[in-house]
DNA sequence: ACATAAAGTAAATAAAACTTGACATTTTAA
DNA sequence: TTAAAATGTCAAGTTTTATTTACTTTATGT
């Protein structure tokens, strides 16, 4: 699963550990999703989702076929 | 978080087992998720929601204020 | 009423999200 | 150019929770 945290982030001037207080979670944890090594649980993705004022599709991009 | 995947099913006469085996998981996987027992993995939501050919918000509602 | 399919639930397991801490690398900006 | 901030990484551990297996109850149709 791959995402566009990074980007809007950036759009933001947010860094890492700002969206995971924000989401109340790790700066590790911002790190490895935004990196794709594990995917967030549903509803930490909402909570990002909402954050960024994106819809969840809009963030994550499912890569299954 | 409540979700409408009940309603999703029977608007295509489906049942749990049904749905279960389009997305490869256990029929009481579906029936906990229905019953807002527990979240759906992401990826697993994705798959639902592609099923039903809606977004994950219309079908998973986020109830974090 | 009876057989059967469907749905519900509990307990146990498996899996994966998430943390902590430490350190290395890269970027920023003063 | 150098210090500080931000990012990357990794191991190891915790803990949450998704998921399964097995069993019970309810609904459906004949």
């Amino acid at each position: 699963m791959k995402n566009r945290i990074k980007v809007l982030r950036a759009e933001q001037n947010m860094t890492q550990a700002d969206l995971a207080n924000h989401v109340e979670v790790s700066r590790q944890t911002i790190n490895a999703i935004e990196k794709g090594k594990f995917d967030p649980s549903l509803p930490l993705a909402f909570k990002i989702a909402k954050l960024f004022e994106r819809t969840i599709e809009e963030i994550f991009i499912d890569e299954s076929l």
